[in-house]
DNA sequence: CGGTCTCTTGACCTCTGTCAAGTAGAGTGG
DNA sequence: CCACTCTACTTGACAGAGGTCAAGAGACCG
């Protein structure tokens, strides 16, 4: 396992209480959270499941009894066109929720599934459910946190649609790199992608054949850096300056009311 | 005004609760609400404001004080790159609430204009938050039409990011007509389209010039029809062969639990 | 009836896709 | 430690969808 992943524990010591760090971690990011909120969380029942890459978590059309949360590897929303055609539709990182949607809505219209190992705590529906309907916090953290998703699909419509694949990978690359920053406890400077060009190219609209050749172009720039096969940043002023980059759309700490 | 706005009411008998008659058939088209909901709703104060094509309703970067529900007209949401490219990341029609998303988060991630001549009912904040708090089933609403846009914007990831442009147009022309179809009262089996060229291009991630080329494909497949500059649907079904349509991701009366 | 905004069309260009062959690591078994 | 295998990456030649440019034609509007 590489330094990606040194941050989120593998540590035993850690009670199961512990582990839930890093989800409201990432609430935080977001959302006032008091210290009862905060215990309440740590204090509801969840079972740890591992899944290999590529495994479903959701399908498409299915109904979802539970309600999964990240908390070690990458996950990510995809769908397929009729000829075949994958895009995949969102990305989610260490202390995502992976399924807040199944809580109000009956049938999934994606297919949730691992990028990397990963290992999910997985929360009963009923019991999320119960937390949440009287905590007011929390109802509205859970509801940032869709909004949030949301914003960021919308900045990736605009990727897809109008920016050319320089700018696109560019632009990617910086999300992905604000937003695993902003869940590390520590600096991730040199943090390390664990994506393939192929699920690159299925995050972009674009073919593994004109990835591989837009990788080079931003590695002769000196933004971005490979170790053998993994993508590292190499400079990400750079990489800024390619992609066109604002962090507006992430609203890292820019919640309204209390 | 062509027949899109007939059934949209500009009828001077309509009291001002009738007006809201598009919203609440809106939020019931995908939550169940009582009488009384209903009633609450129709009850809420609330101010008429109507903008003529392009002119804002919220800007990138602003904080809204207002809740804009569109009653006339279409919108659209659009996010620009350094380099000019304008890429619409949603639409709105006759009955979409606009902007619960400021109700939960300080700043707005995209711009809000009218498409055509639109008119709005505006309530207060405050007003809007007062009257949901306390209602789970209001709450759910806000919640599920939420969720529905962001489901939209994840389709619109795969129609962009993997569709070709003949099957892109179409696939959205089927989900402007669902959409209308749903709130729609009567049947709008021939209904125009308000879209110029440009704003199909600006939606679709195109170029007007290769819209133009693409809806002649589909004119002289006789999946869409033009009777001078208005765009209109000629076969229905043609046209979601065309597109690979299918209308799990809209989550038409499909709400789980109460 | 001139002005302006769309739409239309053709010629040409270029970014990205396709195809195909080859290379390099990572893991496995001997 | 060395084959062997599998997967991912790399590269070049070529193709094609869609973009760009530019000029002209239709609508619509005062």
């Amino acid at each position: 396992m590489p330094m990606l992943v040194r941050w989120m524990g593998d540590d035993p010591v850690m009670t199961r209480q512990d582990r839930l760090g890093i989800f409201i971690r990432k609430l935080l990011s977001h959302s006032p959270l008091s210290a009862e909120d905060q215990r309440e969380i740590r204090d509801l029942p969840y079972t740890i499941r591992r899944l290999e890459p590529n495994e479903h978590i959701l399908r498409e059309g299915e109904k979802a009894k539970v309600c999964p949360v990240l908390l070690q590897g990458y996950a990510y929303r995809q769908k397929t066109s009729a000829d075949g055609g994958r895009q995949i539709v969102a990305l989610k990182i260490p202390g995502d929720a992976l399924d807040f949607q199944s809580l109000y809505v009956e049938t999934a219209d994606h297919n949730l599934q691992a990028l990397t190992p990963v290992e999910l705590a997985v929360f009963a529906i009923k019991d999320f459910e119960r937390l949440v309907a009287p905590r007011p916090n929390l109802a509205r953290a859970v509801l940032v946190d869709i909004l949030i998703e949301a914003s960021i699909a919308r900045e990736w419509l605009l990727n897809i649609g109008r920016r050319n694949a320089l700018a696109r990978l560019a632009h990617l690359l910086c999300e992905i790199f604000y937003r695993v920053q902003q869940i590390a406890q520590e600096d991730v400077g040199g943090f390390e992608l664990p994506l393939t060009q192929e699920q690159l190219a299925d995050l972009l609209g674009l073919t593994p054949v004109h990835i591989n050749r837009t990788i080079k172009i931003l590695e002769n720039a000196g933004a971005v850096r490979r170790i053998s096969r993994r993508l590292t940043i190499g400079d990400m002023s750079k990489l800024r300056q390619f992609a066109d980059f604002s962090d507006l759309y992430l609203h890292r700490n820019t919640v309204s009311g209390i």
